[in-house]
DNA sequence: GTACCTAACTAGCGATCGTTAGGTTACCTC
DNA sequence: GAGGTAACCTAACGATCGCTAGTTAGGTAC
């Protein structure tokens, strides 16, 4: 895979760095060095640091959102009023993102309190707005009693975070490929509210 | 609660930076503001920043350790063979520890790649050491049957990663007290794992 | 009163940080 | 072959980084 533009080129090595050792630990001569180049010479596509963060954070969360919304209307039409179905899909979409580009995922998961403060506030109304989704179905599940009484608030942190984990270890070159690392992840979460 | 010691006092305040901005974008002179000193007037009592992250993160590993080993041996003696109640002590002692620091579990998780790798490498070890006493006990579970048939490996690490979210969230402070933190942490991890 | 200890200070070192300015090279298009 | 453009260069700016050196102030012990 070549990269389109030398933008992307900065970018995708950026998620890589940003990634390994955080935003603040990684110099925009270590982006530089990885693409052979000098540090200045970055600054012709780019205008800020913080910028290239903001691109990659702001892609990602796009990319999860549009996920989100393609999976709950496919869930709807298909199996309508059936929330373990619905949050099946919400998390095989998430897994799917997260794995389809684990480093710009992981920081996008990691690295938002690196932004300056309006990028961080707006990556966090996003953050809620997204988190919404996934425990609204847990209510309707509850509701209609297919999943388990719980606090739906302390599920839904706990089900993201399980799922997000994924970004710790997933190998796109390891044993397991995405698809059934997903079947694992939808597995566990539908489980750990199911009601037993 | 006043600290015993200087060295305590920084230890203290540094976990909280690190956990918030993270090691790399916290400076030696953010800490010693915090503390209403010199940056300079640390190294009486510290010899290096790294050596800061060094102590808060092998303190924080030592504790979840013990909380481990204590909670297998009750586990054992309480209710020897039953894979779901020795599990069930880990995730709770996990809890507890975390609730009892947020800062400095919340470094240990996640600020443990800023380590020198002397350092890193030794806290990756203890790391799969204690990750071990989870997937041991989740390979009995699924033995005896009382767990369903899932991969051990990433039911471990998703049930870790699960755990680790509260420190995401937690707050001292906040309407729930720590015990209840655990209980739902507990009743989450094992439904997520069991034999429905 | 002298010696020591703790805890802080000021001053500054060399390195690195993000970023700017201005100039050079290679290639494409007309 | 002139003009345009994308990509990169060198040089350097002011700020901040981790850290060292040397000193001062106040308390405690003999």
């Amino acid at each position: 895979m070549v990269e389109p533009t030398r933008r992307q080129a900065i970018e995708d090595v950026a998620s890589e760095l940003f990634r390994e050792r955080g935003y603040a630990g990684t110099s925009i001569r270590d982006i530089a060095r990885a693409l052979a180049v000098q540090g200045a010479s970055l600054y012709a596509h780019v205008t800020s640091k913080e910028d290239v963060l903001w691109a990659i954070v702001d892609r990602a969360a796009t990319r999860f959102e549009a996920a989100a919304t393609a999976a709950e209307a496919a869930a709807d039409a298909d199996r309508p009023g059936d929330p373990a179905e619905a949050l099946a899909a919400l998390v095989r979409a998430h897994v799917d993102v997260l794995t389809s580009d684990v480093d710009a995922a992981g920081v996008f998961v990691h690295e938002w309190r690196a932004l300056a403060p309006e990028h961080r506030q707006a990556i966090l109304d996003r953050r809620d707005a997204y988190e919404a989704r996934f425990r609204r179905r847990i209510e309707d599940g509850i509701a209609v009693g297919a999943f388990a009484m719980t606090d739906p608030g302390i599920a839904t942190s706990t089900l993201l975070s399980a799922v997000n984990g994924v970004a710790g270890w997933y190998d796109p070159n390891g044993r397991l490929p995405a698809a059934r690392v997903a079947d694992h992840l939808v597995e566990l979460s539908i489980r750990m509210i199911a009601n037993a």
